[in-house]
Formats: structure tokens, C-alpha cells, sequence
DNA sequence: AAACCAATGATCCATATGTTTCATACTATA
DNA sequence: TATAGTATGAAACATATGGATCATTGGTTT
């Protein structure tokens, strides 16, 4: 249990001016904060030995304006568990009152923010590195996302890219996509990305591939989604947002990690990778810091 | 999320054969299961987008006496969840050294996460909500980002596209992209996303269509980019990780914002344009949610 | 076409919930 | 001892909850 919990410790710090049933209610409350937010509040005056109507007047005590605040307040720190970040992100969301446009900005990074902290899970680690794995051991890694997870597909595909030839990107003009997969064999891996709702023609071609042999490795935001029965290794990411669209910020990120773990497999290997690029690009006059002169 | 829950693994097996309205409250169930704990069985059949009766129904699906029993299994496993969670953590600090890999992911994704509960600064969220009017009043949006930034520009235009045709994506084969500028007014705006090193042609495609009267918004990395003296409003992403690339996550989010606000902007118009979407993608029979047979 | 069936939505019901009110018991002060 | 003030318990209240029922829909089979 996180001892930073503003109101455990509001509730230690008046505890001795309250009266003994108040305490006794106070201490069943932080002895199982669990059961508060989990059971209801005749059920907790039950095991506490108190009657209903001191729970209510606990709440109203601690300056609460009822026992459901309360509730609610156990429930949240129980819905963060022990991941003292989240908890500091939601923290803020309290605090801050702006104006009513940047609200919604303000909830949706914040909601971001506390998906990819979440992100940190054991779980989800685990299927991130078993991920990788795989994916280091493959000969040719097709990479495939259509729709609103190309920008995924891509983004990962050209990481890829500065590492080496192994990334195939699976997206061509006039639906001529799968047809890298010619040559794929069985040390082949795909990487597929798809959220809900599951483009039939991503579904289609990872089992094509599937067919061929091809271990199938993807990332897909649920546990019942198609991509799984599928998968060898999955990864799933959050896609909820307060908007009307799905987010594909959490499932950017796993691809980022996943290029991370994949360049710092072989270190010195990515950092000739990477000078190579540099030069090349630094040939072409690829970039540039200042603002072009136009004649 | 303890990965081996026999009612969670009952839910899975049986997701394939339960009606549709089953499928998406399993879902909800599947992808929130501490809210299922927490709140009520109507508050849960609101967030799931289902009836409250559809709960009651998927319970006693599973086999269960009523949805309580489902909430009650639910709850018993968020109970020891909360404590079983500390002690899975220490078990990874005695483990030690041994998952290596898992620290560099947990580094990345807590520093992604700060780094958009960053974004909710102030500053960040004036420049934001700037930029968002900017892009309302344009008349079409050209949206211009090269090779990072390639991912960002085209999914910002994806979603553009599904609120309607305003948004013109400048990315073509043969180096045509820059070609849309052509019937391009003062009344438009140009999005510009880049991050360093710059692409010399982003810059370049950007200061000519600026040269054209086209009003300049921008998405970078730094006060000092390129970017920022030609743009009416810039919006500045972090892009350090502790990874050998730099991280597009913030951008994304940012643009993600964007479209969340311009979305926002005319709810019923919004709605609007997704049903179409929604009955136009349906007729083409784009998606799917089974494994696709294959003869 | 007709008839059936499962699936879904809408409505109603008994109950449990959090809160309030009121009466009683207790304690401290004059 | 009398009394004011508080703490506690019991009961009543409005409401929200989970569950059940019935009508309607939409797709299949005959």
C-alpha cells in the first residue's frame, strides 16, 4: 500500500479527535481499504461493527460530502494498484481548472500518459520481450497495418530500415501489398498491427502468411480480437481515448520499444547501421537546419 | 493482469460463439476488469455501450447465478491482485539482473508517459488550442510530413479524412508530392510536422506554399527549429529517448489532440461524417472481426 | 412467402443502498 | 443533581440497482 495516499493520512492525522465508534469505523477502513471499494457500505459497517449511519458520518467527518466520495476515492487508489506513477498523473487532474477547450487536451494527455504507464505492467513487459525475441531471431520481418494502423506499420518499418534489410513493408499501390510475401518461408516473421475495427484484408493476409509458415507476432488492443488466436506472441495496447477516435499513441509507443530492444540487441552492429545512414543521407543533402533561400 | 484467470479464460473460449451484444460487453469485461469490480452493473453496461440487461444475460451466459457472481469473481481477483502486485515486484527486484531487456522498455515508457503529462502544461495547451483554431478557420489543410515525420502527417490526414475532405495529404510517388499546392490560397493552412535533422524538402515544400500566402502551423522538436520562424503557431514535442532514435510518440499524441478538437469543434457534423463513414466502409465490407476462412 | 427462432430493446418490479431524521443514552459542567 | 451538548442507535425515506418480463426486430429455414 502506497503510504502517499492524501487520505489515509488525513484520517491517521484526526483520528484521535474522533469518537470511538467514528474510530472504530476509521480503523476497519484502514485496515481493508479494499473492502471499501469493493463492497458496499452496509456491508462494510457490518464488518467493521458499526452501523450504516457512522460510515456516512465518517465520510461527512473527514469532510467528505458523502460515503460514496469515499468510495470512490479507495476505489481509485485500488484501480491504480501499486503503480505510484499513474497516481501522481491523476493526482494532477484535481488540481488543474483551465480553460474549457484545453480541457479536453488536458484529459486526453493525461489519460495517455497514465495508458503507457500502465504499459510498464509485469504482463505486458513479458509479452514486449517475448515480442522482440522473436522478432530478433527472424530472417526477413514482414510488416503489415492498414488503415489507421499504417501509420504504425510505416513508422516501424522505416525505423527498421536504418538498422538494416531484414523490415519488408507489406503496402504497395493497387493492392499489390502482399506480394513481398512471395518468398516469405517459415524463418520469417510478420509483425502485425491491427485494432478494433479489424481490417478483413490484414486478417487475410497474416493468414495467408500464417499458412506459409510464417510466425505471426502482433499487436492488437484486446484479448478477443482476432489477431490472437493467430499470434504466436501478442501485444496488446490500450486504444480508449475521451475523443471519437481510437488512440494510436500507446500502440506507437510499443513499436518504438520494440525497435529499441531490437537495436540494442546488437549494439555495435546498430551503431555502424546508423553512421552508414548518416553518411548516405548527408550525401544526398537530405536535410537541412535553415530556412531554404528561394530565388 | 493476472494472465491465468479461469473466468477471464472462459470469457475467451467462449467469446467466438456469443451474439454480438454478448461479444461487446465480454469485451468491455475482458479489456476493464477492475471496473467491473468497482462499479455498479449499469454504470459498466454504460461504458460497454450495451444494455443493462445484456450484463445480467452475458452472466448467466458464462453459467453464473447472476451478474453479481460475475462482479464478486472479479472483485476476489482484484483483492488479491493489490497485494499479489507487491509481490510480484519484489520477486522481480530479487530476480535482478536477469531481465535486462524489460528495463529498457519500463525506462522508455515511463519517460513517454512524463513526457506527455508534460505536455499538460500551460504553455503546451495555449499553443494547442492556438494551432486547433488556426486549422478550424482554414478552408482546406494541407497536411506536409517527410520521412520520421511521415507516420504523423499521414494518420493526422487519415483521421482528417474521415470528418471530411478538408484535409489534403502532400505525399505522392515520383516526388509529386508538393503538387496539390498548386490550386493552394490564402484561405488554406499548411500542418507541418518535422522534427530534427530536417528534411531539406519539407522545409522547402513549406516555404514555397508560405511564399503563396498559405498560412504555416507546425508541429517540432525545439524554439530554435526552422519551423518555428515561418509558422503562425507552433506546437513543440519532446523527442528524447533513451533509445538510439528519437521518440514520435509525443508528436502523435499531438496530433491526436488536434484532430480531437477540430472534431470536437462541430459534434453533430462529426457525427454526422462517421455514421457515413461507418455505412460507406460497411458496404465495402472493410472490416471484419473473425479469422478469415480460406479455401 | 410463411413461420420460426434467437437476439435485442424497453419496461416494470422487488430489493438493497446511502442518507436523513428522530429518539435515546451518555458525559461533562454548573 | 440538573442540564446542555454530544454520541449513538433505530427507523423511515427516496433512490438506484439487479433481475425478470414482454414486445419487436432481423435473419433462417421450410
Amino acid at each position: 500500500m502506497p503510504p502517499s495516499d492524501p487520505l489515509r493520512e488525513q484520517i491517521i492525522a484526526q483520528y484521535d479527535v474522533m469518537s470511538p465508534q467514528l474510530q472504530q469505523a476509521a480503523r476497519y477502513v484502514l485496515d481493508h481499504p479494499e473492502e471499501v471499494a469493493l463492497v458496499s457500505m452496509r456491508e462494510v459497517a457490518r464488518y467493521a461493527a458499526v452501523q450504516p449511519a457512522t460510515m456516512t458520518r465518517l465520510a461527512k467527518f473527514l469532510g467528505l460530502p458523502g460515503y460514496d466520495e469515499l468510495r470512490a476515492q479507495h476505489a481509485a487508489a485500488l484501480r491504480q494498484g501499486s503503480d505510484g506513477f499513474a497516481a501522481k498523473v491523476r493526482q494532477r487532474v484535481d488540481e488543474g481548472r483551465e480553460t474549457v477547450a484545453s480541457d479536453t487536451a488536458t484529459h486526453m494527455l493525461q489519460g495517455l500518459s497514465a495508458q503507457l504507464a500502465k504499459l510498464c505492467e509485469p504482463d505486458s513487459l513479458r509479452r514486449l520481450e517475448a515480442t522482440a525475441d522473436r522478432l530478433m531471431s527472424a530472417r526477413k520481418i514482414y510488416v503489415l497495418g492498414l488503415r489507421s494502423c499504417h501509420a504504425i506499420a510505416w513508422h516501424f518499418h522505416y525505423v527498421m530500415t536504418l538498422l538494416g534489410d531484414r523490415s519488408v513493408h507489406l503496402d504497395g499501390p493497387g493492392g499489390t501489398g502482399g506480394d513481398a510475401l512471395i518468398r516469405a518461408t517459415s524463418e520469417d516473421v510478420m509483425l502485425v498491427i491491427s485494432i478494433k475495427p479489424y481490417a478483413r484484408d490484414a486478417l487475410e493476409v497474416a493468414q495467408l502468411a500464417k499458412e506459409k509458415g510464417v510466425g505471426i507476432v502482433s499487436i492488437t488492443d484486446s484479448e478477443v480480437s482476432p489477431l490472437v488466436a493467430m499470434s504466436a506472441q501478442t501485444i496488446l495496447c490500450p486504444t480508449e481515448s475521451d475523443s471519437f477516435f481510437h488512440t494510436l499513441t500507446p500502440a506507437l509507443a510499443i513499436s518504438e520499444v520494440l525497435c529499441s530492444l531490437l537495436a540494442e540487441f546488437d549494439r555495435p552492429k546498430t551503431l555502424e547501421a546508423l553512421q552508414q545512414v548518416d553518411e548516405h543521407l548527408s550525401h544526398l543533402n537530405t536535410y537541412s537546419t535553415a530556412i531554404p533561400r528561394r530565388q
